[in-house]
DNA sequence: GAATAGATTGTCT
DNA sequence: GACAATCTATTCT
């Protein structure tokens, strides 16, 4: 299990976003203990155009500042009062683009996912969700801005996974950016959000 | 299986 | 003060 380089995370939002499919998500808890999930389901995030976006519109904050740094960061976020989720920042430095993860197949560290969400390993509701991955993984405020190509929070080479694409989940405030195409998910995989 | 309501707080206007 | 890139339990059918 070793960090992909950055050269992975420094293309297109759209591009990054399909080939992660497959690629494995890694946490590496202080303790030392490990847990990663196969990445089946994600969604590109394109600001400042994209009006589904945290960057829409460049409005950079405190929050969000990250995803105009380089490629190959964590954006780590906290929505509706509970939830974490975690993003990989990508492209150039300034154009603030990442990759939402969406769902994981749980590959290692089982025992420890199962007890943080209170659900059986085998439960295909482990990791089929963002703030259900992100809580499984014990992804929080401090994995926020972690470098990617770093030892705590990376994304580990796997083979590619074909890919389904559909409209975003959960952005209908976008309009017709809502529309777009742009969530990528492995139609075959029991770990996806939902089937379409 | 589908639809709905309620939870709950960091973040921004 | 309003809202949010969601989840869960509950209540139907």
């Amino acid at each position: 299990m070793t960090p992909l380089p950055r050269s992975f995370y420094a293309r297109p939002v759209l591009q990054v976003a399909r080939e992660a499919l497959g690629k494995v998500l890694v946490v590496v808890a202080p303790d030392g203990s490990l847990c990663a999930g196969r990445i089946v389901e994600t969604e590109a995030y394109r600001g400042p155009e994209d009006l589904a976006a945290h960057s829409r519109r460049g409005a950079k904050t405190a929050r969000n500042r990250v995803m105009w740094g380089p490629a190959g960061f964590a954006y780590v976020f906290f929505v509706y009062g509970q939830h974490w989720h975690v993003n990989l920042v990508t492209g150039a430095a300034g154009e603030p683009h990442a990759v939402l993860i969406r769902a994981l197949e749980p590959l290692v560290g089982l025992a420890a996912m199962s007890e943080r969400r209170g659900r059986a390993a085998t439960d295909p509701n482990l990791c089929n969700g963002p703030g259900k991955l992100c809580r499984a993984l014990g992804i929080g405020p401090e994995h926020r801005d972690l470098d990617l190509c770093g030892p705590v929070l990376f994304v580990s080479d796997g083979p590619r996974l074909p890919a389904t694409r559909s409209p975003r989940i959960g952005v209908d405030y976008a309009g017709e950016w809502a529309e777009r195409k742009w969530r990528f998910f492995h139609r075959a995989s029991r770990w996806v959000s939902r089937a379409r």
